[in-house]
DNA sequence: ATTGTCGACTACGGTAACCGTAATTGGAGG
DNA sequence: CCTCCAATTACGGTTACCGTAGTCGACAAT
């Protein structure tokens, strides 16, 4: 199921890194294991540009913990701008679990194919 | 928040569309409009490749409307590869819903940063 | 002081996905 | 014919994803 994860478990991976650092700060290492504690692998490869791309776009901010070297572990938490992002995931989170597991149907207007 | 809908949105779109495929045949501009409907554009040159790919993969089946020329439509069902891929999802998305919208804590071990 | 190990992040090169815009095709109306 | 409309295709540029290998500092053991 490699592809599954690529192509849309990872998105919803992204939505629980945003949880979690909205109440504790978060870091590479920990998502990782987080992760394999669930039964998925995610590289370093993937993960580091992923917070670092967050982190850019202004959803986490950063903090090292200073005196500490180069790599020093990099402790991400949630900005207000992050926590506005994560109440449209949790809206839409809520939305895609009301249609595609409970199966409740929205309006429906251009319903079908004919 | 162009880049929220890239970043994570289009995998919860995808989702839908696995979903509406199980009950009813899709097709391209379909799904454009539908999600236009909901406020959210998507472009074909995003939305093509991905039905495509789908297909690939198996998870979805094609059935084009014989008798008409090149550029008819493309219908897309879905498999049953494609329906153990959706009852997967279903479960990840159970599982975020519990987690990120209710609250509800899992085992937690490897809680914290500390 | 030297060596070893561990926890973390960094570098990087290749592949795949995403995006918008423009082009194409066939059918229906006028 | 000519035009419009519904659909898909083509395509070139940008961004994301992936695994593997590298680096750095701290701490322990000898």
């Amino acid at each position: 199921m490699k592809e599954l994860e690529r192509e849309i478990l990872l998105s919803f991976w992204k939505v629980h890194i945003l949880h979690h650092a909205e109440s504790h700060p978060v870091f590479g290492q920990w998502v990782i294991r987080e992760l394999r504690r669930h039964g998925y692998e995610v590289s370093p490869g993937t993960l580091y540009p992923l917070l670092a791309r967050m982190q850019e776009r202004g959803w986490l901010k950063l903090k090292v913990d200073a005196s500490a070297g180069l790599r020093a572990r990099k402790e991400y938490s949630l900005t207000k701008k992050g926590r506005k992002v994560l109440e449209v995931l949790r809206g839409q989170v809520e939305e895609l679990y009301r249609e595609v597991v409970l199966g409740e149907e929205e309006d429906k207007e251009t319903q079908g194919t004919a």
